[in-house]
DNA sequence: GAAGCGGGTTGATACGTATAGATCGTGGAT
DNA sequence: ATCCACGATCTATACGTATCAACCCGCTTC
């Protein structure tokens, strides 16, 4: 309250209550207009200890509250004189100003915030090396172009994802970045629809809109390991889906099928699958598949790779030696190499995934009209012992 | 568009350029106020897709921009019949509505998001281990009490820490949990004096301001474990403290001289030392304490503990047994159980001081208006190898 | 029949900021 | 002398919401 001594003697002056006296320190050299005075004696009026606003601010400097937004936001051309600026300034300083960013907010600025919404939670910690690297990109980015990060963790307990608790819940923040296997379809093609800007970790396709996208390119390497099967003497390839049917499996099936054409593979002998988790991988579906003539599996992972460590077991459980009878490669993150198995599989650059997720989206927030990105990276081949030359019978 | 098609002709009727016919579906019974009339066309006005608002959503339901507001935030004692209700959630639904939260914020509601501010960065793989379970703890309670998470990253890489860019870092959300070793005490009382509501994690007393935190219970432990060095038949016990000289080691020199006095230990027989990392323990100084008649020490532990782990590791090489030789035990946690040995120590709980100190803001935001909160939480102990029965020379 | 009451609704305003448009000297060009 | 340009600043308004005071209307009460 003694900060506004100056302010106070400035208005008595006004009022004709006190002889104009100017104060040694820091008494405004213009008085400030009645606009102004207005504005900062209704804004006094109020009870319990406030933050500095800009009228507080003019008030002290003996400018109008619009030149002081000006020396705060201006530059671009905006003429500002160096004497102004200086007091205006010091003010500042002295009151310990900060601009309101709910102000600003809702005048449209953006409040360097991004979001991040995960389909799923995120801190637990059995899935926590799953997630954390993207995390980490998604961090590292936003710090380094000035962006706090907003997790939206009370939207996934309670029910209703992105629109639950009347379906503000991205809102606060000036974008977000989605992230999650089980995403509703139905959220992504809204959110579009409403022009919200977000970027989607993994590649989703919506019809009627397009949205940007992050997404590890599963085709290329996919192709490659086919190929590699065939030049190790596989025919019969299988591949084994993740029943979700979303585009990662796709992806993963037109690799194959681009891989298979590539090394002159008749299409007959390419086998897709489907499993929903450790449960579907029975001995007598392994079993039927050997019998059948397949030589190789390729596996689309899940986030705990039951339906992979099943097949091995099972495999291994029914006499199926791997990958002497079997050879078993992951189409993405394989489980951790252990003494005598090391898991031909690549790798998904995930902390690079989050640090293009977040560029993405800060170019949407900052940069001109564009149309929505989409960006697929390349993955790193890991190259293990479990495929092997077929032996023919 | 089409969506304005009723209101559109509703407004072409009070201009009189069309019939009043009332739409089959969902026109306003109510023709609306000029008021809302007057707000709703100068917002139509405007160009470039728009989320809805208030004063749609009241043009729509035939009634004023605040039955909008009371409907939706109403229910205590303010009355609203029952079919205005009804119409109002109607629009809403149909508009696809959802509160503004800058324009909530700015009217001095809570915004439902309380920041994270950590004075190191958090994500880094290094420190994992360290800061993850307090996030888990942050994360899961303020999930449970429905709010959002807003880590600020942004300020601890540009230089300033919470006053940096204008000192505005933390106003985003409606309060903030403070976490790290290194704070900056002038940062604290700041915050503190402008009446910021916030929880630090860790003790500090801050003179002239009281300040809420929760903070683990160092004292009842290290005494206990004093007394037990004790009833082993140490006489000699050295504190090894952290330099930095900060709440917590005064701490645990009060649990020292506690439980020294409890077992009739002689002050003059504690020692304190300080260190500031692994660079100071050399064999010099370890074995002048052993030559000195120390037969035990307790360590404070850094996040790495590097200071314990050289101090073990030079006691070994110069020959001085742990703990036939020299009791050691950490007053804190410890580093992790080897083959061989388990160090003595207590375990900070981690994930519930996270929760807490969530807790604490949430009464602090939510709550009357009451004195700052202090919670001390008590730790678990470990009992391992690295303590033994002294014997006598 | 006037006064009081209370449920239901509306007009108006404040929150703090950014910015478009107006104003006002001042100096230079016509 | 007039006009224009321009630098510097000011007035005024919009952003979308919450809320207070006022109001209207039908009912009871004296």
């Amino acid at each position: 309250m003694p900060l506004f001594a100056p302010a106070l003697r400035c208005l008595d002056v006004m009022l004709g209550k006190s002889t104009p006296c100017v104060h040694p320190l820091r008494v405004p050299r213009v008085p400030p207009s009645r606009y102004v005075l207005v504005k900062w004696i209704a804004m006094r009026k109020r009870a319990g200890p406030r933050r500095p606003t800009q009228v507080e601010i003019a008030q002290r400097a003996g400018v109008s509250q619009a030149t002081v937004s000006l020396v705060l936001n201006g530059g671009d051309g905006v003429p500002v004189a160096e004497e102004t600026r200086r007091r205006v300034q010091q003010a500042i300083e002295d009151l310990g100003y900060a601009a309101n960013p709910a102000a600003r907010a809702l005048r449209g600025m953006t409040v360097k915030t991004i979001g991040l919404y995960t389909f799923e939670s995120v801190f637990p910690v059995d899935q926590r090396d799953f997630y954390h690297p993207f995390l980490l990109g998604v961090e590292e980015e936003a710090a380094r172009l000035g962006y706090d990060l907003l997790l939206f963790t009370s939207a996934n307990t309670a029910q209703g994802g992105v629109y639950a608790r009347g379906r503000n819940a991205l809102l606060k923040a000036d974008g977000c970045v989605l992230l999650g296997r089980h995403i509703s379809r139905d959220d992504l093609a809204n959110l579009a629809k409403e022009g919200f800007p977000f970027v989607f970790i993994g590649r989703r396709d919506i019809s009627e809109t397009e949205l940007s996208y992050v997404a590890p390119d599963y085709v290329t390497p996919t192709a490659a390991l086919v190929e590699e099967l065939a030049a190790l003497g596989h025919r019969r390839i299988l591949l084994l889906r993740q029943t979700d049917g979303a585009e990662p499996g796709d992806d993963r099936e037109r690799g194959l099928r681009q891989g298979a054409r590539a090394a002159n593979l008749h299409p007959d002998d390419l086998v897709v699958e489907f499993s929903s988790g450790a449960a579907d991988i029975g001995t007598d579906r392994v079993t039927g598949w050997v019998r059948d003539g397949v030589t190789a599996v390729v596996v689309e992972p899940s986030e705990d790779n039951a339906t992979g460590l099943a097949l091995a077991e099972v495999a291994e459980a029914a006499g199926v030696r791997i990958p002497d009878h079997l050879s078993v490669a992951f189409l993405g993150s394989a489980p951790p190499p252990t003494a005598t198995r090391i898991w031909t599989s690549f790798e998904i650059p995930r902390v690079e995934i989050g640090r293009a997720a977040v560029q993405l989206l800060v170019n949407l927030l900052e940069g001109a009209e564009q149309p929505p990105l989409q960006l697929v990276v390349p993955c790193t081949d890991v190259r293990g012992n479990s495929i092997s030359r077929v032996v023919r019978r």
